[in-house]
DNA sequence: GTGACTCGCGCC
DNA sequence: AAAGGGCGCGAGTCAC
């Protein structure tokens, strides 16, 4: 069953019984609270919800307390239909394009509402809604037309659930304890300075390397004043970055390292992070579905998907509670390894430490080097070794080398590519189809030319890949939301990672619901596939005890 | 003062 | 040793 639902500005709620076609099936139903309402139909149908933007309904309903099962969001299925269509568009443009038809709030970032407020919906029939569309009845119309391409359904359907599990994550929030956060800060930098000043620690570097240089007014902060101080000192350095400096004998480098390293973590998770992103006990981002276009989560505030090692130690369950941390191991060769059906590779597979079998197989036991050259054919690496390491690759795992070298080929050409559940590559530029358009009068293309090919290349290579590896954990992140216990929540999902909190006495249900998901990812996009993509799911009481 | 840009580095 | 994919974000810098 089908259930349209809008959440008016008021707060009130209006929905709809659809068919599976999406023809309205009964009258417009209205409900001062709309949470009691999807929790009574919840209950009775478990529907199919078709809303216009998870983001926007669903923690309406989750701070009511009511969670639903499944979902249909009209802002991220049009987002795939458009790309499989070779019509990327302006995220935003789409969002504001989206609210107007749907009657939401633009988003602040939406650019101009248009003076003609009728508007054509997507998709190969334009279909025309006057302005004065009721949403209900929009929603409705939208979701017929995104049944134009049945192909994309169980990446729509992985996507919404994705949008669900989104929302859940930032509702309940991942344990933080700003005790230990604290600790830690103290540690690193000192006491908590007043604002506008440099913690004790810090400063007593800055002072350090000054005098490194001759007590020369510079500021650590400022790469450019970096490279300019060791000019001074008669040692030219392209940049200020950490390796380059690294090779540098001079006494400031010590001391600057260390300065750069601590005060990355005073900028970023410092004291001015824990008193904005962490309250209760929470740490509660916005995480962006479908905001990477290969299909990777995106987060807005609070650099969700880039918390340092070394805070994760604040990251703690509650008492009597854990965490289950789970991740796939190596999941990007397994997912080409899968893609291409390469049978050495597949075979290779069967190790859980891949690259360690692969390095048996093909590099005398150096693990390194068969890992840069795995890492190389997937990002289209060209430096130093990994030219020959790629040869040795491309002799003996043809079918897998092939598939991401086909995939690089079509980006040089422009054409677009597509992950496995058929997430499609945007299509480059118009500068870039000018650049790369043709040979000048002799015949030849320019060097910036065939290095534009290259670059872009090298985006559609990855983007099989890492796409591919999006569409799997998506599968497996709407799989598991369903067949955890009901005190277990997913608090956190990072590329290729999960974390679960739920009681302990849940520990060992919460490990197998996600040795099963694993297995009913891999089963959705591949079907018997002989790849093992094997998963490791650990309870732990801190998050930095994992792995 | 604002906005666009670069740099550098954290995560996968 | 140091270069290949995807991001977010904050400081510094410079033009307006």
């Amino acid at each position: 069953m089908l259930v349209a639902l809008v959440i008016d500005a008021d707060g009130a709620g209006r929905w709809q019984k659809l068919l599976d076609d999406g023809t309205p099936a009964g009258p417009a139903m209205t409900a001062s609270s709309p949470a009691a309402a999807v929790a009574s139909l919840e209950r009775a149908h478990r529907p199919r919800w078709v809303w216009a933007d998870t983001s926007e309904v669903y923690p309406v309903l989750l701070a009511a307390g009511v969670r639903v099962d499944r979902c249909w969001d009209l802002h991220l299925t049009e987002a795939l239909l458009l790309g499989a269509e070779g019509r990327h568009r302006e995220p935003k443009e789409l969002a504001g394009a989206l609210a107007r038809v749907l009657g939401l709030p633009a988003p602040a970032d939406a650019g101009p509402a248009k003076k003609d407020d009728a508007l054509t919906l997507f998709g190969p029939e334009p279909v025309v809604l006057p302005g004065d569309t009721d949403p209900l009845a929009a929603l409705s119309l939208v979701f017929r037309s995104q049944q134009r391409n049945p192909a994309l359904g169980l990446l729509i359907a992985a996507e919404s659930a994705s949008a669900l599990v989104a929302a859940e994550m930032t509702h309940h929030g991942l344990p933080w304890r700003e005790d230990v956060h604290n600790r830690l800060l103290e540690e690193v930098l000192g006491p908590r300075p007043a604002s506008g000043r440099r913690p004790k620690l810090l400063q007593d570097l800055a002072d350090q390397i000054q005098e490194a240089f001759g007590g020369r007014e510079m500021n650590p902060d400022a790469p450019a004043s970096i490279v300019k101080a060791f000019a001074r000192a008669g040692i030219e350095v392209p940049s200020a970055r950490r390796w380059v400096l690294k090779k540098v004998d001079h006494p400031a480098v010590k001391p600057l390292l260390d300065y750069k390293e601590r005060a990355r973590l005073w900028v970023a998770h410092g004291w001015s992070w824990l008193d904005t992103w962490v309250e209760d006990g929470r740490f509660r981002p916005d995480y962006v579905v479908g905001g990477v276009v290969t299909g990777r989560w995106a987060s807005r505030g609070g650099a969700a998907l880039q918390i340092p090692r070394l805070m994760r130690q604040a990251v703690i369950a509650d008492d009597g509670w854990c965490l289950v941390a789970a991740d796939a191991s190596q999941l990007e060769p397994r997912i080409l390894a899968a893609l291409s059906g390469d049978p050495r590779l597949t075979e290779v597979c069967g190790d859980d430490d891949l690259y360690a079998a692969l390095a048996e197989d093909s590099f005398k036991g150096e693990r390194p080097r068969a890992k840069i050259a795995m890492l190389s054919a997937m990002y289209g690496g060209t430096s130093g070794e990994a030219g020959p390491l790629l040869a040795v690759l491309r002799k003996r795992f043809p079918v897998a080398v092939g598939y991401v070298e086909d995939a690089a080929r079509a980006g040089e050409q422009g054409r677009m590519v597509r992950t496995r559940l058929g997430r499609t590559s945007p299509t480059p530029s118009a500068a870039w189809q000018e650049l790369t358009g043709g040979a000048d009068e002799s015949g030849e293309s320019s060097s910036s030319s065939r290095q534009a090919a290259r670059n872009w290349g090298r985006f559609t290579r990855n983007f099989v890949v890492q796409g591919s590896a999006a569409d799997w954990t998506a599968a497996l992140l709407g799989v598991l939301r369903t067949r955890l216990p009901a005190d277990a929540h997913l608090v956190f999902f990072q590329h290729d990672e999960v974390l679960v909190h739920c009681p302990r006495a849940d520990a060992d249900a919460v490990v197998e619901a996600i040795a099963a998901a694993g297995r009913e990812a891999t089963r959705l996009l591949f079907g018997e596939t002989s790849v093992r993509f094997p998963m490791n799911a650990v309870p732990v009481t801190c998050y930095a005890d994992a792995k």
